[in-house]
DNA sequence: ACGTGTATAAAACACTCGTTTGAATGACGA
DNA sequence: TCGTCATTCAAACGAGTGTTTTATACACGT
């Protein structure tokens, strides 16, 4: 037990090496991370990784685990909970934008769970049920919000996944969008405009949903949200 | 040189590496796929890569540059360049949503480009200039006919990045979206309602746009189409 | 039949990795 | 002062990697 002991700097290297940790395997990934960079990094010897976390992939979840705090705390807060659908949508996008983009937060930590999603490893599951479905929630709650229809359906949900499609795209390949677009993602202006765009062109692709179907009450609301005209295509 | 010598049995092992070879590094990535498996996949020596690409890289260099033909000339057919650019948006994104997830075609070779625009290796560029690329401006082309903007602008290469990044995430992270969806998005029945919910969901984004604007027949086009309306937010 | 050069094979090489070992350090209580 | 125990350290271990080496088998022109 590191913690029985009073505040001695003991634990100071389990500390260090949790937070060097973070960015190396956010830049390597879990695999081709080595513990000697991080206990270079954290200024420890290579026998603190198996003395503090019993081994790397320990360490590794530990990683994970600490930042699933951050990461839930910043963004569930900055969604105004009272405010119209649309405004919510807005603060929505423009929170998920800066965490995935803004150069002042630490990149290591999107970045990390963008590998976990890529490339999921056996701490995928706690990732997603402590990270991941809270904020996707949200966004369904406020499309559902938006459109009238069960936040829950297949539909809002479809909707929610193609939101954040366009998002987790700049980070999922930012070489290749730097590429096709001319121009990097990263100034606080950008992000800003940038979402703009995205909850426009959402809320444009909502149009034909909102307003037209009257908020049902209470019972019986799912049947009847799902019950709308079919989900319609170009063809035929 | 092993060309200047008659058909004879020669070649075929250099070839049953390069068959071997893409779903080893496609399912594992290029650091982690081990030449020693793919040798054994393809019953080949362990020397054999060495012997014929050179090294480990050079390998992998030649699986990108013959995924690079299949991929573009199985996706560039199948867009009707004649008809309407409803119909050809319709066409593109089933094409790339069928390119991305369709069971009966090979998936290592998607999973392949993917990895490589997650965490590029020195051949991205490549990979950029002969795959992506071409693709993308297809999509652009279709998106300036529906906008009637210019298709090499700013706005126009936007929303197509939103129209890729909706297909997209399907490949980049799939389980995710199987567990936030409840289902997975592999049979050739899904995929297709899949397209005509992202290609009706990205009309309806573009409408405002549709129309309204009479294409310009030459010259100064460009000038008029970026003096539209500026990208309006929701917010002030 | 012989020499030549290509293709395959098994073994070894040099290196890096995560992890373990065993000793040294130093603070703390008895 | 001594013993205890958590902590740190250098060194080494064993497994796995890409690559090279050395030797053998075989087809071919002469």
């Amino acid at each position: 037990m590191t913690t029985t002991r009073g505040p001695t700097r003991d634990d100071a290297t389990a500390r260090r090496l949790l937070e060097a940790a973070g960015p190396v395997f956010a830049e390597r990934g879990y695999r081709d991370a080595t513990v000697r960079e991080i206990c270079a990094a954290a200024g420890a010897n290579i026998a603190a990784v198996s003395y503090y976390y019993g081994d790397k992939f320990g360490l590794y979840r530990a990683v994970l685990r600490e930042a699933h705090g951050e990461v839930r705390r910043r963004h569930m807060s900055g969604v105004p909970g009272d405010a119209k659908p649309e405004v919510q949508l807005r603060a929505w996008v423009e929170g998920f934008l800066r965490k995935l983009l803004d150069p002042e937060r630490p990149q290591w930590l999107p970045r990390l769970m963008m590998r976990e999603m890529v490339e999921p490893t056996a701490a995928l599951d706690e990732v997603i049920e402590e990270s991941i479905r809270p904020q996707f929630d949200q966004l369904a709650g406020i499309i559902g919000a938006l459109t009238g229809r069960a936040k829950a359906g297949r539909w809002v949900r479809e909707e929610a996944v193609a939101v954040a499609g366009q998002c987790l795209i700049f980070r999922h390949c930012p070489v290749v969008l730097d590429r096709m677009l001319g121009v990097k993602m990263t100034t606080a202006a950008q992000i800003d405009e940038l979402a703009d765009a995205v909850s426009a062109r959402v809320l444009r692709g909502l149009e034909p949903e909102r307003g037209v179907r009257p908020a049902r009450p209470k019972a019986g609301a799912k049947a009847v949200a799902r019950g709308g005209q079919k989900r319609g295509g170009v063809r035929s």
